[in-house]
RNA sequence: GGGGCCGUAGUCUAGCUUGGUAUGAUACUAGCCUGGGGUGCUAGAGGUCGCCGGUUCAAGUCCGGCCGGCCCCA
């Protein structure tokens, strides 16, 4: 009778309605009032600070420093690189009024903020002992979503960090990108638990306005390729048009080298659909608000004291050891009902613990992942714990790995190609290097090339479309 | 980009064809009962029927526009 409080239908059945009920009732995020976007509530928000905890120390171990900068770009500025405006014209609020008064040179809300940051920095930078300069910017981005709009995925308005560094040569600025983008798939691999794969965008999929761009990608169960963060290397084309030059050891007066790079919230999404089930969310250790609950049973007011006594006392224990413990002591709602809500909200492990388990000593110890259940003795209580969590994140990890795994394929045959893709698919085959081939895939089968991976082959074979001899290999996809 | 569907209490929903200010469940509050997987009883409280306009004596219901959401296909 209370099926309507749970998940209401199966992860492999109807994808993208699982998602929406998980996103809406694990209380991650809710709709607001304006198309495309979303607020995020306290719950979800968490997921979010623990990952920003995470880059956040890693980028300020490599000498990032962060920053903030304003929402509104006025027109003319973010005008000044031309393919970059072109690209993202067609996705931009603008603010044209201010009060009554009609705004001559009208403001973006920022799309991305290379034109702002740069044009900061040419004031900044003088000499080559100005540079490094690396600085990041936990802010939102704003992108107008006319339709398709997805809670975390596809929103007008999302979260992410976007980092710009100036450095005085061509070799020190790729150096950047790379050690970027391997700082990024170290934290969503051992953190979220998502594995990735990493490599360069194709000419027509690069960031525009960048040299080149480098990606990591990851597959969803429903075969779908979601990007997880992108590095650019901007060689001068940013430097040029905003001036950002400096003064070498010679006295020359040289344009800098830039990178930039970003991560969202995006990446909430796809811990969703990667490790979600049919009961819900599944969260891996590292990122979730609560790691443990403890859920205490009790029939008698006796009982509740005993028990409930208990329960606080291995919640210090292991609060010792930082983890984010919560002892559910409500009431109103049975024990049942407290179960089917944390398996709900992704909580990895629960700890149940009632007057038969006072008598013999032990808790029942339950995992999220696999929902089985196990006796815990109480001296054996914080290293079982602590092995467990460990265990799913691991588990987690693999499990991911495996789906990567098993639905990426080696295709050199057009036909088999189109009928993989129908079923979704990471497909790795040979491609000539000319955009108009990734075109005719896009048309016909609506995939694209997410990734030419870092250590692709290229087997001397032929292009997958026009025959051609291969320039290397890609990983087609249809993405989000 | 194309096509369907939907909006009534916190949540889910009946009523709409054949206009007369609204049904039930759940959650909520109080008191009981119960408690090892969402299970009970009694009472109470909870509503601008998404918004704006039109038709009408009268609109949740009919008409138009707008806002918001979902799903499917590319």
């Amino acid at each position: 009778m209370s099926k309507e409080i749970g998940i209401t239908v199966k992860k492999n059945e109807n994808f993208s309605e699982w998602y929406t009920q998980i996103v809406l009732k694990a209380q991650l995020a809710d709709y607001a009032p304006v198309k495309g976007l979303i607020v995020l509530r306290p719950y979800g928000y968490s997921i979010w600070e623990s990952l920003k905890s995470s880059l956040d120390q890693k980028l300020k171990a490599t000498g990032h420093e962060n920053g903030f900068l304003p929402v509104l770009i006025p027109e003319s500025l973010l005008s000044k690189e031309s393919a970059h405006f072109a690209g993202f014209t067609p996705e931009v609020f603008w603010v044209t009024h201010s009060g009554d008064t009609e705004i001559g040179d009208r403001l973006a809300l920022r799309p991305t903020s290379e034109a702002l940051a740069y044009s900061m920095y040419s004031k900044w930078i003088k000499s080559w002992r100005d540079l490094p300069m690396k600085i990041n910017f936990w802010n939102s981005a704003l992108r107008a979503e006319i339709k398709a709009t997805k809670p975390f995925l596809r929103t007008s308005e999302f979260l992410w960090q976007e980092g710009h560094t100036v450095h005085t040569t061509k070799e020190e600025a790729e150096e950047e990108v790379m050690s970027i983008l391997d700082m990024y798939k170290k934290t969503v691999e051992e953190e979220l638990a998502i594995p990735v794969i990493t490599g360069k965008k194709s000419e027509k999929e690069k960031f525009v306005g960048a040299v080149y761009t480098t990606t990591m990608e990851s597959i969803m169960p429903d075969g779908k390729a979601l990007q997880m963060g992108t590095s650019h290397f901007l060689g001068q084309n940013f430097s040029k048009p905003f001036d950002v030059k400096f003064l070498d050891k010679q006295n020359v007066e040289t344009f800098a080298w830039q990178t930039s790079w970003g991560v969202s919230w995006r990446l909430i999404g796809a811990l969703i659909m990667l490790h979600g089930d049919d009961k819900g969310l599944v969260l891996p250790p590292r990122v979730a608000p609560i790691q443990v609950v403890i859920v205490p049973i009790y029939y008698s007011p006796t009982d509740r004291d005993a028990v409930l006594s208990k329960a606080l006392e291995i919640k210090e224990t292991l609060t010792k050891h930082n983890l984010r413990v919560h002892t559910d002591a409500r009431d109103e709602v049975t024990p049942g009902y407290k179960f089917n809500d944390w398996e709900m909200k992704g909580v990895p492990l629960r700890i149940e613990i009632g007057p038969k388990d006072l008598a013999k000593g032990k808790t029942v110890l339950v995992r999220r992942d696999t929902l089985k259940k196990m006796d815990l003795a109480f001296e054996n209580t914080e290293e079982g714990v602590l092995s467990m969590l460990n265990e799913i994140q691991q588990g987690l990890f693999e499990s991911a790995k495996n789906l990567l795994k098993e639905k990426t394929k080696n295709v050199t045959d057009y036909e088999e190609f189109k009928s993989e893709m129908e079923k979704g698919a990471f497909l790795n085959s040979p491609w000539c290097g000319e955009t108009k081939c990734e075109e005719i895939i896009k048309e016909s089968t609506g995939a694209d090339i997410r990734v030419i991976p870092f250590d692709a082959k290229n087997e001397g074979s032929t292009c997958i479309v026009c025959k051609n001899p291969s320039k290397t290999n890609a990983i087609f996809a249809r993405s989000y």
